[in-house]
Order: structure tokens, then sequence, then C-alpha cells
DNA sequence: CTCGCTGCTGACAACGTTGTCAGACAGCGT
DNA sequence: ACGCTGTCTGACAACGTTGTCAGCAGCGAG
């Protein structure tokens, strides 16, 4: 900018007049800055705007877990479009479930002056965000709840799906109803196994422990604890399937590969190629891109001022039926 | 930071030194500092930090088309991964292929100072970047070339990888060959197709224009294209499809959804679930992650201070048979 | 006792920008 | 000629860091 200045011969001030089109500047004297602009080929350092401006960076952090598992890329791309539409960036880091990643990503992106952070969080503890939250940086979690915090979060209706995912198969006759889930210790995997064990006990069926393994986190040790309940003997195999997330439906739909028809099947999570499959998959459907949309409108109406309470945003599931939960017991 | 050095009773310049834990501070003081540091819940603030650094914000640009195409989520994730592994940070883009909005987000980026930027262009001039290029900044091509300007790039074997999936059609019997693809002004379009036309060229096969259209950008578009092709006269109509991208391969996999096991097809872009259809889908493999990785690998070689001249990466691909590329004629 | 050395600390400037304020100058009415 | 208004411009400080350099104390050697 120095440099413009002296090229065009008036001050630095008066170069950041013309840059941000602030009025008071004679025509001639702004001509001549933009054709010093254009000749240096001179760039404003957005850097030190930021600085100056002690707020706003204009830029957006975003914590999810994998940005190559389509549900969270989803996510990525409604919060991106927020974004874009208030003229701000977005920094996003993939934690990949590893709470100690997930901090350092969060305190590089703070350290950075995001002015929000939207964090899928896959800790146990955020209380370390209590400074940043009464210094006033908007913090929202998407997916999964805060824990010893209280933030705004946006979550899906996960309970609730899961129970009539599972109530959907019941109705087709089902009794042995197996639950393939991710880890324990993850909010949207304990939720959908409550609305599962939810949809039994209504239904008056004894809960299987041997039914419902958990802690498969991707879709081959899916695919391998399918395998093990399509091999119990046949009294106490399971007639259908519930799988409590994308990955998990991914690793039984390979068990099942040479099973078609044979065994009932709805998913949580929908997915490209779900109405393709020889027996097109039936699933409970959660919105990620409403999920995005929702966070970052509340972390902006937080920026623009919001001052209530921590708010709790739930977005409805959708049980969309193709074939594979229509099978009868 | 003024805070803590008045919490502490020490200057500025100590406390920088104490969070820099650079050498030649006193325990007490340096302990001192800490406990200020601690009572305080300080963070540095990187943005002045990279100001007075002047270069080096520790953060890299990435501009691709579309972060829920797994296509280019894969390469966000490698580059994601290299960039981690150095310590550095990503700012993401999407610009939907519109070359007014791929400036825009570029421009963004540089002002903000990223240290190098990845870019998977959607525009056919680059040449508003030579100002970068010469002022240092790193720019690496991805997936496509730059036009009007010469910079590194990292792409792939395009035109050798169609041509060994047409080939592959023609051994199994085919010479009716559709070939469905993206715009014409998109270079892996225009490659490919290249590949196609000379598979059948060396086959002594007349290429016929009806069978190749173009311009599908989406699933829904490539659909509706492979169902004319489907519906032409059965002496015209093809016996093999081969789909240049992802998004064309979906949507021929569903105009073909009622034909299983009688028109061949091989695909261009892996894709999950291409094991599981009725079909199993031939695709030429391109390998995003290795992309990503290769061209985030070639931006920090520059930023270490490798001088070459521009660089073309190509990685090769592969052609992974499932039984939809051997179906014969 | 002085000199130089080492170890620790702080004052100051600078990174590139912008908000504040004051100055210069022209036009205009009295 | 005077003051007043309004328009345009620039000097300066500050945002939060860190690199440079200088200062100060203690200590061993000459």
């Amino acid at each position: 900018m120095r440099d413009v200045a002296e090229e065009a011969g008036v001050s630095l001030k008066t170069v950041s007049r013309v840059i941000n089109a602030e009025p008071g500047v004679a025509d001639g004297t702004s001509s001549r800055v933009v054709a010093a602009i254009a000749a240096l080929g001179f760039q404003r350092n957005d850097l030190a705007r930021s600085l100056r401006h002690g707020r706003s960076s204009a830029t957006l952090g975003l914590i999810i877990e994998d940005v190559t598992n389509p549900f969270y890329s989803a996510v990525a791309e409604a919060v991106e479009k927020v974004a874009r539409a208030r003229g701000y960036l977005l920094i996003t880091g993939s934690c990949e479930e590893d709470p100690e990643l997930e901090r350092e990503l969060v305190t590089s992106l703070l350290r950075r002056r995001v002015d929000a952070m939207l964090i899928v969080p896959a800790g146990q503890d955020h209380s370390y965000l209590v400074p940043e939250l009464s210094a006033g940086t908007p913090v929202v979690f998407l997916d999964r709840p805060p824990s010893r915090l209280a933030a705004d979060c946006v979550l899906a209706d996960d309970r609730a799906g899961a129970r009539a995912g599972v109530e959907h198969l019941i109705a087709h006759g089902h009794r042995r109803i197996a639950c393939l889930s991710d880890a324990e210790d993850l909010y949207t995997a304990r939720e959908r196994r409550s609305g599962y064990r939810e949809a039994l006990e209504q239904a008056g069926i004894a809960a299987d422990p041997d039914l419902a393994p958990h802690g498969q986190s991707d879709a081959a040790a899916a695919e391998a604890a399918a395998r093990r309940l399509l091999s119990l003997p046949e009294d106490r195999r399971p007639t259908a399937l519930f799988c409590a997330n994308n990955r998990n439906t991914i690793g039984a739909l390979r068990a099942l590969r040479d099973r078609a028809g044979e065994i009932g099947l709805v998913g949580f999570d929908d997915f490209e190629l779900a109405d393709l499959l020889p027996t097109p998959v039936t699933v409970v459907r959660s919105d990620p891109s409403r999920l995005g949309d929702a966070a970052a409108s509340l972390a902006f109406a937080r920026l623009d001022g919001d001052e209530r309470s921590a708010q709790r945003v739930i977005v409805p599931t959708e049980l969309v039926r193709r074939g594979s939960g229509e099978i009868a017991a």
C-alpha cells in the first residue's frame, strides 16, 4: 500500500479510502490511485485489516469428523453456502473422531480468530471453550451436543428416527431385529440405540444383547459384525437389521450381498445409489444440509447480536421406503 | 498479551519469549508468566503473528468444484492430511464450475495471505495469477491444467485411462460404444473423449457423433442422455456405454436400471458401492487421494525453496474389472 | 579494581491496515 | 476583507505480535 501511495503521490489513508470506496475522495485523485493499484498489482492484506478491526476476520471455523463421509461433506457444503452468502470463508478441519485432534484444531482456529466455530464434537469435555464463549465467540455444536458446556447445538432427531425405523421393521413382522451401531460414547449412537430399544419394548419384544453389536466405526468392522449375526443358529439369527449410521449400513450391505431379499434392512442416513441396489435400501433420512444450514444461521444470528441463552435445535428425520425395509419376516 | 505481562510483572517481550519457548528466560520468570497465561486464559493471536512475520500464515487455500462430490472430498482429505503434517490449516472453497466464483474465492484467499493455493480450475484464463506467482506464492493446479499461465499442475492420465476403458469394451466385442461426458470446455472431458476416439480409431470403428452426447454435468442430465441413447432404433443403439466421469456413470446406471446385464458399461472414476450393484461396475479408477497428496507436496516443496520451472505431474489410472465392462456385445 | 563475558530482561520499531482528528483550501455571503 | 461552510487530504496512533538491540547484574580472570 505504501508503494501505491507513493506511485499515486498521495497518503496511505487516501489509498485506503479508495480501496474501501469511502466517500470524499476527488475524482482525479481516485483515478490516479486506481491506476497505481492496477500498475502495481496491489492486493489488500486482509490479515492486517482483521487485526486492525479487532474482530471479524470474515472466517468461520468448522470441525467435522471426516470430509469423505458424505454426511459431513453435505454439512460442510451447507455451512459454506451460508458463509459465502455473507462473504465469509470457511476453514474446515477433519478430526477423525479423535478428541485430542479436535481440541488442537479448535484452538488453532480460535488463535486464528475465526469469527465463529461450528463443531461436530469428538471429545467428551468442552469446558475448555468456556473462556471463548464468555469472550463472545459464537460456538455451535452440530450433530452431537457439547459436554460440560452450555452452548448452542443443532441435532437430528436421532431417537425418534431410529424408533420409527425399527417400528417399521416390526410392522413387517420382524421380532428378531439386530442393531449395528458405532461406538457407545457417541451421542448419536447412544440415542439411536435408545430408539431401537424403545421400539422393541413398546412391541413387547425382549432385547437380545447379542443382536446389538456396537463399536463398528467403519464399513469393514460393520461387515464383520453383520456376518457374525448372520451366522448365528437359525433360531437366534436376526430376520432384520437396523443399521444406526451410513458406515454400518454399507458394511451390512456387503455382508448381505448373497442374501438379497432374505433379510430386512433399514439404515440410518440416506446415501447415493441406495435406490439402485439389488434390493433398494429403506432408510431413515436425516438431513445434513439442514443441520449445516441451521448451525451456520445460528452462528450468524449470534454474530448479529442474538443474546438468548443456549439454543437446541432439533431437525426431524424421515423414513424413506425403498424395499429393503418392507421384506416380511 | 499486555494483560499477561502486567499480571506477571514482566515486559511484553518476555511473555512472547515464554509463549514461543525461546531460550534465555529464568525459570522463576517463566513460571510466573505461565501462571498468568493460565489465569487469564490467554491465547496468542495468530493473525498478528502472521502479520509480523510477513509471510507464513500456516494456511493453505484449496479451491474445488463441489465438496459433496466424492472425488473432490477425497482430494480435500489428502490435501488436509499433508497440510496437517506440517501444522498448516486448510481453507476450502467450492466454486461449482463457475469461473467468476473461482476467481472471487482465489482472490479472497490470497488477500488472506494463504501460503499456497491449490486450484481445481473452472475458468479458462488464469493470467490473473501472474503477479501472485512472480511474488512467490506457490500455485498448484489440480485435476485440470491452468490456462494462459505457466504453473505447476497435477493431473490424472485421463486420455490413456479412457482409452484403456474403451479398448476393454472393444475387446468384449462392442462396436457401437457410446460416450457420455461433461461440458466440452473441461479439460478432463476433452481428454477422456479423445481417449475414447483414439480407441475407436485404432480398432477401425467409425465414430458416430450421435453416440457421444456431452455437456451432462449432473446425474439427472446424464440419465436423460443415456435414455435417449437407449431408445435409438436397434441398429443404431449402443451396446455399451463409456461414462467419462462419476456423475455420468451414476446417471447411466439409473437409465440402465431395468436393463441389467444387457448393456456394457465402463465408468471413469471409482465410487463406493460400485461392487454391490446388480451388475458390479467396471471402472477406470483415478486416484483423487494421490492427486491431492502430490499437489500439496509440490506446494510445500515450493515453499521449501524448490525453484524448478513449472512441473506437470501425471498420476496413472487403473482399470478395475467388476462385471459391467465384461458383458459381451 | 577493571574488564569482558554470560544470562536475563525490556524498550522500541515494524508488519499493513484504518479510525480519529486536524489542516488546507476553495467558494460564498456579508 | 472577513469568517463560515464544506470538501478533500494527510499525520498519527493503534490493532497484537516479534526481531533487534541495548541495558543491567553477577561473576571470573587479569
